[in-house]
DNA sequence: CTGTTAGCGCATTCAC
DNA sequence: GTGAATGCGCTAACAG
């Protein structure tokens, strides 16, 4: 591991000062332009690869972002990472993505990380026992700029993009309602999630507004994609509905084969409509809708909302909430 | 954005000097357990941060390693973050996680990220359009420890962790053969990855060498998920397969939904094995097997594959090749 | 036990 | 156009 070639390497091989090298790598108009090319070749030649990590600290500008997730599962977070990273490279910023375990004790401590790190700003999907935003707090007094998506607590006061989950739940109940369906099931997620809850109450409440009489419905929360197709069976027996509301992918998951076995060839008994990303519902050839949720779009909206506040300084007046729309898609074609 | 606190600022406001503060913020043996306390004390009320950059710059250790992958999909990738963050988190590293696209030249800037950064590792599935290393062995050449893992070349020479793709293939042609299916299948990944052609050579000569006479098989490429549901039903009306080998969670998303459609409740009729993650087979009810490719495993692996040769400091002798199994489970229980 | 000094690599004043 | 000097924030000798 020989030492790595630096400015100043280069500025005494070339007989130059170190900070003429320095103007030289930037292309600044101060120098000429065959001083320039021979500063190039040489530092090609010697392998010379700016530190970083100077660079920053001189300029006290770290141009890295850093997005916080509960857990990179196999739905939803890699079409938001797909989503934030294209809108974040094209203005030249690095990404850093941290997991919080769905535990707030990593959450605060990929906090502190980045604030060690002094990124410029964080985009964060907050886990299920979150409550209160002090950690969030602290590094917004730090001068790092903040969005929260897609997961978030009801007294958030940071800019925040995701969808109306009540809202998407009601429209879930209309649809269903709208199919003729009498006796719903709602499954939602984790009964710690934020998420959960507010979709559970608009899911309850539409029932409640929209089901004719003799309607029923129930709901229950599934701890994860195993747990939902577990409640499903267990439920069967005493609990055959005609239509159900799957609030999630991993919901959706558990569900579908579960589904299908108790049905048998059944198909047509039982409706079903989700929250989808939009990518798992075409893995099933049973008929089925969902409301999409379409997390790439999620993300570049994160991205573009996080480089606006950067741009802004942080000294914006209004609190940017962004409210996406979900349409409701059929997998069948 | 008020400036924030420095080791200075607090040395000023306690009249020591710097260096006595950083030993107590280090919990340094030299110093007085009740200066460490006040020290501690101001620093939690001052909101006091240490500067990662200036402390890396400083010891010019980067505490950093680097995860680069063509692109964070919903099948096996996500389990590998798990398992690579799990173990990378235990020894004190920070994890960066960049993604290729499938894109050379943006691989090459990822390498360069990676050595302007300063990290101290980089693992890397390389991209589809990847042949030479050249670019690897720069960035190892400035002393970056480096561990190729599950996609690779043919004449890779740094560490790998991975599958055999070719006795992979075999093993499932030898399980199909076993069922007695004669007219084989197998679809695979796009033409110019190097893992595609891997396991479609073990399929074709495990076919040759396998089938009875009287068998025959066919094998195609698929650009993607969707294209592989495209050739297996351009196929269908030419080419009734009793038995499917998908050589991807990405080939056998396409296959499966596409196949009971095809099928209609002949259910029996079709055989199909995979290689898969894990977690997609059990998304259907109709029932198959899988060589089990364990992201979790691989990632963990292929960390830890990481972290020794970083303990070697690059001064290793002998070139670590870990080839992990593929046990065939079915997805019904 | 604590302070002084020095420098990691770079970018940016200010001179000339 | 270019060079000399300075400091980003921190740590690690080396003194005392």
């Amino acid at each position: 591991m020989q030492k790595r070639t630096t400015i100043k390497d280069l500025s005494r091989l070339l007989g130059v000062s170190p900070s003429t090298v320095s103007r030289a790598l930037h292309d600044h108009p101060d120098i000429g332009a065959a001083l320039k090319q021979k500063v190039r070749e040489l530092a090609a030649a010697l392998h010379y690869y700016p530190n970083a990590m100077a660079s920053q600290l001189r300029q006290s500008d770290n141009k890295t972002l850093a997005l916080i997730i509960p857990e990179i599962t196999m739905f939803f977070f890699p079409s938001v990472i797909e989503g934030i990273t294209q809108k974040v490279r094209e203005h030249g910023y690095q990404l850093m993505v941290l997991q919080s375990h769905e535990n707030l004790q990593q959450e605060i401590e990929n906090i502190k990380t980045c604030i060690n790190l002094r990124v410029s700003g964080i985009m964060i999907s907050l886990c299920r026992d979150t409550q209160q935003l002090d950690h969030l707090k602290e590094a917004a007094d730090m001068g790092i700029s903040i969005v929260v998506f897609d997961k978030t607590v009801p007294n958030n006061r940071f800019p925040f993009v995701g969808i109306d989950d009540k809202n998407a739940s009601h429209k879930a109940v209309s649809w269903l309602t709208f199919q003729g369906c009498t006796q719903l099931l709602g499954i939602f997620g984790h009964p710690h999630m934020s998420i959960s809850n507010q979709r559970r109450e608009g899911f309850e409440n539409a029932c409640m507004q929209l089901l004719p009489t003799g309607g029923t419905f129930k709901s229950v929360h599934a701890y994860n994609q195993e747990d939902a197709a577990l409640q499903l069976r267990n439920l069967w027996p005493q609990f055959k509905p005609n239509g159900i509301f799957c609030m999630s992918d991993e919901v959706l998951a558990g569900v579908m084969p579960t589904l299908s076995k108790l049905n048998g060839n059944n198909g047509a008994a039982c409706q079903v409509i989700g929250i989808s990303d939009g990518k798992l519902p075409y893995l099933f050839h049973e008929p089925l809708h969902f409301l999409q949720h379409d997390g790439f779009k999620i993300g570049t909206a994160t991205a573009q909302c996080l480089l606006n506040s950067l741009q802004l300084g942080g000294k914006s007046s209004d609190l940017p909430i962004i409210i996406h729309e979900t349409p409701i898609v059929s997998n069948q074609q």
